[in-house]
DNA sequence: AAAAATATTTAGACTAGTCTAAATATTAAT
DNA sequence: ATTAATATTTAGACTAGTCTAAATATTTTT
């Protein structure tokens, strides 16, 4: 399996390429620069890298094109999303942490290697779909169930939903939403909506309504009742 | 505390020289070739480390005596040794492994950055006195419980005690044990002392008596009844 | 289609950590 | 007190990963 011999450092990078795969049409590759933004590295550093990785199997390099990973580098990604998000839920339900907290711990945790251990934590945390942030889980298999795709944003007045998940991680956006009650399981009903500047007014259950930024509302996935 | 920049081989090299200061009278000096031995590298390698480590304040290093670990080193050490035997304890009692199986496992996660990580897993696990080997966890402050001091070797003919730890640590050992029922809580009794080998026949609690070799007895720490 | 702007690669340098081989210091043996 | 054996340090080289600056390729604008 994922045995061989690899750097945190380059698991780093094939998830930064696979992230930045998922944004873009299937056959198109993923270039330098955008891998450096992503890691917050430089264009130089990268060209090097995947020169390596490529030399490694894990992706396909053509010189001022891009990447695109191989099929072993896409599991490596999917393996490291699964171990990411399955330690996020363990911080959340296990030890108490919100779900602002979790993410540079997780980013760790990613990195430890062990099949057994993978398969044992996600036994104990009796297989969870979804991460603290409405991710799914991929599987063994690196297969991931569906992912929320309507946002607040989309719905027009009167229409309703759930909370299940957010798009954008910043802890300051989290613990925002946290003060406002905007969190997973949450049903909101768009009352109105403010042409002007997009914002919208919502109403929770059990709850005053008030007006949610647009930004927001562009962040926020809903699941239609 | 310990949020400086410090490198998981830094944190290594660091465990390395408390554990064999342990071994040592208190005035003396870690040698190279001795820290070299345990962390299964080169003395060249550990003279280079060693004269960084002592430039970080982390420890003292006389040329050609050998190092000494400073306040600052000895605060990184138990932390680290902390953390190492409190993820030991959430492998066997949270995930089901076994206590032959944890200890590689729980070197990766003992480099895990997060004191408020290692405070909740202390909460969670129910503030842990001993790991799975018998060995204590340091509180914060880097104090040590007794640990156990009275091996089995050292019991008489009608002699007994409960099993409290194990010297060696390795898979192997500590498989054989399992088999044996040679686990921790389990009482013992020395029915016969073999004068050739220094073996010893040994009777459990509601089990037949049989055989224990000296290298066994020998890395057996027993609290006697 | 040339010029300008942008993206990417190459070249060379740097740090952390490691190694081998050679030099030097310390300790033990005669 | 020399000599021999052992321990330790230095010197020089190597890899992974990173950076800046310069060179080159690609894309966009005019
Ligand atoms: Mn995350
Ligand atoms: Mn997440
Ligand atoms: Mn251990
Ligand atoms: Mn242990």
């Amino acid at each position: 399996m994922s045995q061989k011999k690899i750097s945190s450092t380059e698991e780093n990078y094939l998830k930064a390429v696979y992230s930045l795969s998922e944004k873009i049409s299937e056959n198109s590759y993923v270039s330098t620069n955008s891998i450096a933004d992503e890691m917050q590295t430089k264009a130089a550093s990268v060209t090097d890298m995947v020169k390596r990785l490529a030399e490694k199997t894990m992706l396909t390099y053509v010189p001022y094109k891009g990447v695109r990973l191989s099929g072993l580098g896409k599991k490596i990604a999917t393996d490291l999303i699964r171990k990411h998000r399955l330690w996020e839920v363990f911080l959340v339900e296990k030890l108490g942490f919100t779900w602002a907290e979790v993410h540079p711990i997780a980013e760790q945790l990613e990195h430890i290697k062990s099949d057994e251990l993978v398969h044992r934590l996600d036994a104990f945390l009796e297989y969870p779909e979804y991460d603290p942030h409405g991710d799914p889980i991929p599987d063994k298999e690196g297969k991931f169930r569906a992912k929320p795709e309507i946002l607040l944003s989309d719905l027009k007045i009167s229409e309703a939903g759930i909370i299940v998940g957010v798009k954008m991680h910043s802890p300051q956006f989290l613990e925002y939403l946290d003060s406002k009650k905007l969190v997973l399981g949450t049903k909101v009903e768009i009352t109105e909506i403010i042409e002007f500047d997009q914002s919208m007014i919502v109403k929770l259950e059990n709850e005053s309504s008030f007006n949610v930024s647009s930004k927001i509302c562009k962040n926020l996935y809903i699941q239609m009742a």
